[in-house]
RNA sequence: GCCCGGGUGGCGGAAUGGUAUACGCGGAGGACUUAAAAUCCUCUGCCGCAGGGCUUGUGGGUCCGAGUCCCACCCCGGGCACCA
């Protein structure tokens, strides 16, 4: 008997199967398309490390199973090449990104391939290549047309460390996703897609996609709706006014001061009035130089200076309040301004209280008990109002827009979603396609000359101006305005790299016949009728509001400008768990990158996806060790070593056990539905136990118990499943085989193991048939030693039988 | 602070309100071997010689019966956060 040897077997299958092209789908005449995608890698320099294998098995997984139901499964994969990421790792080691970036993809593609996945690899995209980036920046025009794209100078959060501008997704506690620097404030000229247009829709179209649950909370956290009221405070002796959002306007009475950020665009308006201007001037200077994270910084003590000369009338009771301004009020939210009611607010009371500003309380929880307690914190809950004139004993819900429409508020819905800043100051990303001409200002690049080829120069790095390495490329910088044909600029710089992932999906399929096809021809339209929207995505949940937004937006954008005819990309999306390491984040900075090669190595391609799968559940994640991986190695062993005795079974005349048979259907029932949502772990543990009772029949049992084996392990260990298939001489390739189906009917044993309980404990097991009557099981069981034991000289009460499971004596 | 997960043997983890600890790792004993590795067999939640009792973060509750449902609390992981 020849020893398992996972190398000897894989290589050879491998072999076989990338000459029989076994993941092959004809795209167009596919009968049963299933797009089966799996969020693809950056191909970062340590490689591909075990997290990656196993979102990568998690998928090809469920992949390898739809196509054993018979789905045409288009599996392709590729690589996310552009971006800081790379690019920091380039700089770091004094290489130019593009060689960097080509090494690191042929190492990520080896490790691949080691996987024995059905990737597509004739599909294969790189989104630093010019035929991919072509495509990115033909979106970008595309938005730009659409009035989605603009230019426009904001306040910024810039990484000094990068050198780059940053999206508001990509700041995480006011420090950079990329390097952990804390990022600072600049006001810089920039390019924005307009994803705050789609906000509703991005909210609203959650409910009809099937996505993990807790991926769509976060989306809606981020997009953040809040239903509020916009509300005018008129300044005393002038003609300004203040707006303020609030989601209270039932407490408009309790408004006893207003706050502006320093950032408000009428202070400077109401300069003349201020009589303490330089304080005031002094306060905007000190914001201004703080970080992000420092003004939010939830243990600092707010503060604030009030505009002397200046009073506004609360609308509600014409009574005059100050005007302060103060960091804690934030010029990108709402109107930049708000009511502050410190009775119903802690911020506004905590800062009430510091600067000795009236609390007035005009919701009470108790209401009519007049008598409201002195607050120690802002009263938050429900409740009937107040000290509100005429509004009094309302219900708080209902005062909200009762006061609103008596003070000429409107009603309004604000979003924490900010617009998608797109331009980095960075060189290994796609040239944003616009060309700036003293005459016809702002001009798109035109289609026919895209792609605007990433120029190669030696002089990479990050500036720091503010401006991109590019900028200091005069042979790109110089152009004709594709309009006047006069002497022009080009736009520096480089798109955000989540743009290059947001369309990559489309990507796959554009590659189809070379990069020919293109969004706006029927060739193209049918593929995508066919394909998209994709069936399934499976990827790490820490995209939830970046990539997984953004490319919702670009779909929706692509809708509405007519390219596809699908509102959402992914039907169904589920995230994996996150693997760690020593409850630790795989990174290389902190030196827990585990590198899947030497497992590979050692037990082979099968052992190393099945036991990152029984470890836990794949939705969950869990932590790396290889302490059970023998396990598993063992199990494939056994399986292995089982081969011999079945083949030489040509005629079976044995009778079908029915215990075994029953156990078969079970074990393709419980494994069919774990595959279905992504339970490995149960499903592998049920094919062990599976396997542990047919291999103690190893004599006796038909062909038909290990080519059923066989078929469910197939998805998860494809290489030694093939090899003892082909060795049953069994027909075919075992990965072509239909996916078995279970009867019911057969589940179902003759006899059962009932639990005899007294008073809910139990006391004994039995053998019964299984349909035994309630009569006829509680007769047996009152015949049973060990029962009457425990009721001996105690009156039964009450019998509670349940079919098939127990029966329980009350006594 | 808010929003998600989660807390079960020595470890990873199983359990439509119905035998808690499946499956695997580890451990103990045995077989094979000159020996070891590998393999195979048996045992393995805790307490107790045993009958039996106890056990799913803590404390209450509902129920014939609770890891599972309800209430309160503690701890761990993740996300968001002066968003008015």
């Amino acid at each position: 008997m020849q020893k398992y040897n996972p190398q000897k077997i894989e290589a050879k299958w491998k072999r076989i199967w990338k000459k029989a092209k076994q993941w092959k789908v004809d795209l167009k005449r596919a009968k049963k398309p299933y797009y089966n995608l799996m969020m693809f890698p950056y191909p970062s320099a340590e490689g591909l490390h075990v997290g990656n294998v196993y979102a990568f098995t998690g998928s090809d997984i469920y992949g390898r199973f739809r196509r054993m139901q018979q789905n045409d499964v288009f599996e392709p994969m590729g690589f996310d090449s552009f971006g800081i990421h790379s690019e920091n790792y380039a700089i770091k080691v004094g290489v130019h990104p593009k060689i960097q970036t080509n090494k690191n993809i042929q190492n990520f593609r080896k490790q691949l391939k080691a996987l024995g996945a059905l990737f597509a690899w004739d599909h294969e995209v790189i989104t630093s290549e010019p035929e991919y980036y072509k495509w990115t920046q033909w979106l970008f025009l595309q938005l730009y047309k659409a009035g989605l794209a603009y230019r426009a100078k904001a306040p910024v959060d810039w990484c000094p460390s990068c050198k780059t501008v940053l999206a508001d997704e990509q700041v995480i506690q006011g420090r950079c996703e990329r390097c952990d620097s804390e990022v600072v404030q600049k006001e810089l000229e920039q390019w924005f897609f307009r994803i705050t247009k789609y906000a509703e829709k991005l909210l609203k179209n959650l409910e009809t996609i099937d996505w993990s649950e807790r991926t769509k909370i976060a989306q809606r956290n981020w997009i953040g709706r809040s239903e509020g009221a916009q509300i005018e405070f008129k300044i005393q002796s002038s003609k300004l006014k203040i707006e303020v959002f609030t989601t209270r306007p039932d407490t408009l009475f309790g408004a006893t001061y207003l706050v502006l950020s320093p950032e408000h665009s009428q202070i400077p308006n109401l300069k003349s009035q201020i009589t303490n201007w330089n304080e005031v001037e002094n306060y905007i200077a000190q914001a201004k130089k703080k970080s992000e994270l420092e003004r939010t910084e939830l243990t600092k003590e707010k503060t604030g200076v009030e505009l002397k000369g200046i009073k506004a009338i609360n609308p509600a009771n014409n009574e005059e309040i100050p005007v302060w301004i103060a960091d804690y009020v934030l010029a990108s939210y709402g109107t930049g301004a708000i009511m502050a009611v410190p009775a119903h607010d802690q911020r506004d009371l905590e800062f009430a209280t510091k600067y000795n500003l009236p609390i007035k309380q005009v919701v009470c929880g108790n209401y009519p008990e007049p008598v409201c307690p002195i607050l120690a914190e802002a009263y938050l809950g429900p409740g009937h109002l107040v000290g509100s004139d005429k509004f009094d004993g309302m219900e708080f819900e209902k005062a909200k827009w009762e006061i609103t429409k008596f003070v000429g508020g409107k009603k309004t819905i604000n979003y924490h979603l900010r617009d998608w800043l797109i331009s980095r100051q960075r060189y290994w990303g796609p040239p944003i396609p616009i060309i700036y001409c003293d005459k016809c200002g702002t001009v798109p690049v035109p289609e026919k000359d895209l792609p605007v080829l990433l120029p190669n120069v030696k002089e990479f790095r990050p500036t720091g101006t503010g401006k991109s390495p590019l900028a200091s490329v005069p042979s790109f910088v110089n152009t004709k305005c594709p309009q006047c044909k006069g002497p022009a600029e080009r736009e520096t710089d480089v798109s955000d790299t989540f743009l290059d992932s947001s369309w990559y999906f489309f990507g796959y399929l554009l590659k189809f016949g070379n990069w020919k096809l293109g969004f706006g021809n029927s060739a193209f339209s049918q593929l995508l009728k066919k394909w998209c929207p994709v069936d399934m995505y499976i990827g790490g949940q820490e995209h939830a509001v970046l990539h997984l937004l953004y490319t919702r937006f670009i779909t929706m954008a692509l809708k509405d400008m007519g390219f596809i005819d699908f509102k959402e990309p992914f039907k169904k999306f589920r995230a994996h768990g996150l693997l760690t390491k020593d409850g630790a984040k795989m990174s290389k900075s902190k030196g827990n990158v585990v590198n899947p090669d030497e497992y590979f190595a050692k037990y082979g391609a099968d052992t190393v996806r099945m036991y990152l799968m029984f470890l836990g559940p794949f939705s969950e994640g869990g932590d790396w060790s290889d302490k059970g991986i023998v396990g598993i190695y063992r199990f494939l062993n056994r399986i292995w070593n089982f081969q011999f005795p079945i083949s030489n079974f040509q005629s079976n005349s044995n009778v079908p056990n029915s215990k075994l048979e029953s156990l078969r259907h079970k074990t393709i029932k419980k494994v069919t539905e774990d595959l279905e949502n992504l339970r490995y772990n149960t499903a592998i543990a049920a094919l062990m136990e599976y396997f542990n009772e047919i291999s103690n029949f190893q004599f006796i049992i038909s062909k038909q118990y290990i080519e059923t084996l066989l078929v469910l392990l197939a998805p998860f260990a494809p290489h030694i499943a093939e090899e003892l298939w082909s060795q049953l001489r069994a027909k075919g390739s075992v990965h072509n085989q239909p996916w078995p189906s279970y009867s019911p009917k057969l589940i179902k044993e003759e006899k059962i193991r009932l639990v005899l309980q007294v008073n809910g404990r139990v006391r004994d097991v039995i053998e019964v048939p299984a349909q035994i009557s309630e009569g006829e099981a509680k007769e047996l069981a009152l015949r049973q030693k060990s029962i009457q034991k425990w009721i001996e000289g105690k009156q039964i009460q009450r019998v509670i039988f349940i079919p098939q499971k127990l029966l329980n004596i009350v006594a």
